[in-house]
DNA sequence: AATGAAACCTGACAGC
DNA sequence: TGCTGTCAGGTTTCAT
């Protein structure tokens, strides 16, 4: 369901409340899809875990777990830290909820914390997916010791690193904007959106594009995922935060989801295709 | 190597 | 009311 400013708004939500609380023990539905990790091995190294952290990487939501009585060594990260990384896929959700609470229907995890709430991650379509990250052993000490993600992100990187990625890519913009591997965090609302606002076609190869258009989709990326992490996210068809709370940048889309409406900028109706099989939505008057 | 289509799931909604 | 078809914020896998 969500893509980076959801993610991102989720993972603050989490961070300001879960903080400090400390994971008591752990319930895990039966079935297959939503593991990465198998539910056993979670249930056993979860509990008696403190949660330091919660924040993004992509799409993903990371949880860093300490030991409640770590054995410190220095700026060393404690001995048995770990990570618990949670992605939504497109209907999952993480929701914090009183104990006594009625369970939602698919549920497919549950955390009990030592303040007497849960952390209950449900998910109807099952496409979300949970997984313990464990630091790179004392062998490769070079080696990145948290969760890094499948590519690199799309609010830090620079416009000469970003032109680089697309450089030779003989595949519509919108695929690889699209594709993880390259940047990640970026799904169909933004990708949409941000074409609109570098006026560049879905449909164009992304070896073609000149410096130009590849400065101004940096450019107008950052910029729709900025407004749209302060607007908390979109909330286009049941998309909440941890709290509960709706986003408001679905009143800012331009394109997504307005096919045959006018252009909000000419006029020209919006027409929707489809490209690497999802739904895309352009005016093809102001995207060249 | 890289690209596109299909598969994985369920729910909401429109039209008949 | 209920059936059918379409669509959905994502990723992985399998043919080309």
């Amino acid at each position: 369901m969500p893509e980076l400013p959801e993610v991102e708004t989720i993972a603050r939500g989490l961070d300001e409340r879960l903080r400090g609380d400390r994971i008591l023990s752990t319930w895990f539905s039966g079935k297959r899809e939503p593991f990465k990790t198998p539910p056993q091995a979670m249930a056993q190294a979860l509990p008696g875990m403190r949660i330091e952290r919660v924040f993004r990487v992509g799409k993903h939501i990371v949880f860093d777990l300490e030991p409640v009585s770590p054995k410190r060594s220095g700026t060393e990260p404690a001995a048995g830290a770990l990570q618990w990384i949670v992605h939504l896929g497109m209907t999952g959700r993480l929701l914090i909820a009183d104990a006594a609470s009625a369970v939602p229907a698919h549920t497919h995890g549950i955390l009990s914390l030592a303040s007497g709430r849960e952390l209950r991650f449900t998910d109807p379509r099952r496409f979300g997916r949970m997984e313990l990250h464990l630091p790179a052993s004392e062998s490769e000490p070079g080696k990145a010791r948290g969760f890094a993600g499948t590519g690199r992100e799309p609010l830090s990187i620079s416009v000469e690193e970003f032109t680089v990625l697309f450089r030779g890519r003989r595949t519509p913009i919108k695929a690889a904007l699209l594709n993880q591997k390259l940047l990640h965090g970026v799904g169909n609302i933004y990708a949409d959106e941000s074409l609109f606002r570098a006026g560049i076609r879905p449909r164009r190869m992304a070896a073609r594009l000149t410096r130009a258009d590849l400065a101004n989709l940096h450019e107008g990326l950052a910029r729709v995922l900025r407004e749209a992490i302060a607007l908390g996210g979109s909330s286009v068809s049941d998309y909440v935060d941890a709290t509960g709370a709706k986003g408001f940048f679905q009143l800012e889309h331009r394109v997504y989801l307005r096919t045959g409406k006018p252009c909000l900028v000419c006029g020209t109706p919006i027409r929707r295709i489809l490209v690497a099989g999802r739904g895309t939505h352009y005016c093809p008057h102001c995207q060249r």
